[in-house]
DNA sequence: TTTTGAGTTGTTCGA
DNA sequence: GTCGAACAACTCAAA
C-alpha cells in the first residue's frame, strides 16, 4: 500500500517498535499520529502529571521523528471518527498500532477495526496476552507456573533497531501537542526515548548489581526507575527484558547476574497483570477472587484523606505518600505498605486506593497498578492470605533501617533519634520537645492502633469471606 | 478422573 | 535473641 498510519498510544519509541516496522514494510509512506480521547485524558482514574509527561514524551517523539524526515500529527477527538477523517485526508489504506490489554483499549479498538483496517500488532508485552495460556487452552491465575512456562517459551527475538530514514508523511492539519498541564517532575524523571534508553544502560551498568540484594530498600536507589518509560514505550518490554536475559547468560559477575534474574522475574509480573487484565477485564471493576467481594468496608472520607495526604501518623506510610504526591513515583516495597495500611488497618476499599495511585502514578498502570492492589487486598490472584498484615512499624525497620526515607519526605521528624523514628509515639514527652517533634503537635498521633485494627482486619474478612 | 504438592513480598506467639 | 508453628482453607497446575 502506499499510504498507512502509524497510530501511536502507549508506544513512544522509534526503536524496537513493531507496529511501526510492520508498517514500514507494508506502506511506502507512514503517518505518525496520537490521538488526544477525551475519553482517555478526562478519566477519573488519569493523573494531570502523568498527562503532562505523556505530551513532553510527544514532544520528544516528534523532534525525533523529524530528525528522521518525518513529523507527528496529533488530532483531539474520539479516535475513531478521527480516524476516519485522517484516513480520508491521507488516502491511509491501512492502520497499524501496538495492542493493549485494558477493557477500554480494546473496546475502543474493537470498534475501529469493524470500520477500518486497523491492524494490531504485540509489543506492549513481550508475548501477547492471548498467547499466554495453559495447556487446555485456558489462563493461568497463579503466578508461579506462569512464569515457568514464560520462560519456557523462546525468547521472541532481538530489540529491533530505529528505523534510518522515513519518508515525509503529507501536509495534514495538526493540532499540535498541548502545552498544558506542565510537567513538574523533569528533574527526577526526565521525558523521552533517549532518557530511557540511557536509564537502562546506567541501570545495568551499576545498579543492578545491587537489585536482588536491596530493591526493597527504600532509603536506597537501587531500583530501575524505569516503570514511567514500559508505562508509554519510551523502552519496550523486549528492550527491558533482552537486556536482562542477556546480563542473566553472559555476565561474569554473580550478583550483576543475581540482579538481572530478579528483574527479569519484575518484568515477568508485569506480563503475569496485562495477561490477567486481559483474560479477566473485570478486575477493573471487582475482587478477582469471588468469595472476597463482600467485605464490608468503612466509608471513612477522613481516614482516606489522612492515608492520601501523608498524615496518618505512621511515618513510613506518610514518607511514602509524601513521595507519591511530591514526585509521581514512590518505592515498591512502600506500595505495599501504604497499600495494606489502606486496606487492612483502615479497612477501606482497594478500589479507592487503586484510584488515587493511579491519579498520581507517572508510571500508573491499569494493569499492574490493580493487580497489585488485589494483591495486597487478598482479593485478586494467587494473592496473600488475609492474615499476611504488613506492620508499619516492622517494616520500616526492615526497609528503612535508619530512618533515612522517611526523614528525607517528612521533614517534622528529622531530628528524632534513629530508635524512635519509625515508631515516634512512643518518645517519652521531654525527647518530643528537645527535637521539636511534640506528637498530637507537630506530627500526628497514629490515627490507628495497629494492633488493633490488625484484629479488627482479621475479623472482618473473616465475616467478609463467603 | 483423581491425587498431590504448592502457592512473591508477613506477623505474632510461645518455647 | 532465635526458631518454628500458627494464622485457613482453598484453588490451581500438573502428574
Amino acid at each position: 500500500m502506499n499510504r498507512a498510519i502509524w497510530w501511536i498510544r502507549r508506544d513512544l519509541r522509534l526503536s524496537d517498535n513493531q507496529a511501526l516496522a510492520v508498517a514500514l514494510v507494508e506502506a511506502e509512506i507512514v503517518i505518525p499520529v496520537f490521538i488526544l480521547d477525551p475519553n482517555s485524558l478526562d478519566s477519573q482514574y488519569n493523573s494531570q502529571q502523568r498527562m503532562a509527561f505523556l505530551f513532553e514524551g510527544l514532544r520528544s517523539l516528534e523532534s525525533d521523528l523529524r530528525k528522521k524526515g518525518s513529523n507527528l500529527i496529533v488530532r483531539k477527538g474520539n479516535p475513531l471518527e478521527v480516524l476516519h477523517i485522517l484516513c480520508a485526508e491521507a488516502e491511509a489504506e491501512g492502520i497499524f498500532a501496538e495492542a493493549d490489554v485494558s477493557p477500554y483499549a480494546r473496546q475502543r479498538d474493537t470498534r475501529v477495526m469493524r470500520e477500518l483496517p486497523l491492524e494490531l500488532i504485540p509489543g506492549i508485552t513481550l508475548h501477547p496476552a492471548d498467547k499466554l495460556l495453559k495447556p487446555d487452552g485456558s489462563p493461568y491465575s497463579v503466578f508461579t507456573p506462569f512464569r515457568r512456562m514464560w520462560y519456557s517459551l523462546p525468547f521472541p527475538g532481538k530489540p529491533l533497531p530505529a528505523p534510518e530514514r522515513l519518508a515525509p508523511p503529507p501536509s495534514l492539519a495538526n493540532h499540535g501537542v498541548p502545552d498544558f498541564p506542565r510537567y513538574s517532575y523533569a528533574d527526577s524523571l526526565p521525558v523521552g526515548e533517549a532518557i530511557a534508553q540511557s536509564r537502562l544502560a546506567r541501570f545495568l551498568s551499576s545498579l543492578i548489581k545491587h537489585y536482588a540484594e536491596d530493591r526493597n530498600r527504600m532509603d536506597l536507589d537501587h531500583t530501575s526507575q524505569l516503570s514511567p518509560y514500559l508505562r508509554f514505550g519510551m523502552l519496550s518490554a523486549r528492550q527491558a527484558a533482552w537486556a536482562a536475559h542477556v546480563a542473566q547468560a553472559f555476565e561474569r559477575d554473580i550478583t550483576t547476574r543475581q540482579g538481572a534474574d530478579v528483574w527479569l522475574n519484575e518484568l515477568i509480573w508485569r506480563e503475569f497483570y496485562a495477561t490477567i487484565l486481559y483474560h479477566f477485564p473485570y478486575v477493573r471493576l471487582t475482587a478477582f477472587r469471588p468469595k472476597l467481594r463482600y467485605i464490608q468496608w468503612f466509608e471513612d472520607t477522613a481516614g482516606f484523606d489522612a492515608w492520601s495526604a501523608g498524615r496518618s501518623g505512621y511515618p513510613v506510610v506518610d514518607a511514602a505518600m509524601r513521595q507519591l504526591n511530591e514526585t509521581g513515583w514512590m518505592h515498591n516495597r512502600a506500595r505495599m505498605i501504604t497499600a495494606s495500611f489502606l486496606t487492612k488497618d483502615l479497612l477501606i476499599d482497594w478500589r479507592q486506593g487503586e484510584r488515587y495511585f493511579m491519579q498520581h502514578l507517572l508510571d500508573g498502570d491499569p494493569a499492574a497498578n490493580n493487580g497489585g492492589w488485589q494483591w495486597i487486598a487478598g482479593t485478586g490472584t494467587d494473592a496473600a492470605p488475609y492474615f499476611r498484615i504488613f506492620n508499619p512499624v516492622l517494616q520500616g525497620k526492615k526497609f528503612d533501617p535508619h530512618g533515612i526515607y522517611v526523614r528525607h519526605w517528612v521533614p517534622e521528624l528529622s531530628d528524632v533519634p534513629a530508635r524512635f523514628i519509625h515508631n515516634p509515639w512512643e518518645m517519652p514527652t521531654h525527647i518530643q520537645e528537645k527535637v521539636g517533634c511534640v506528637i498530637g503537635k507537630n506530627y500526628p498521633a497514629p490515627m490507628v492502633d495497629h494492633a488493633k485494627a490488625r484484629q479488627r482486619a482479621l475479623a472482618a474478612y473473616r465475616e467478609g469471606a463467603i
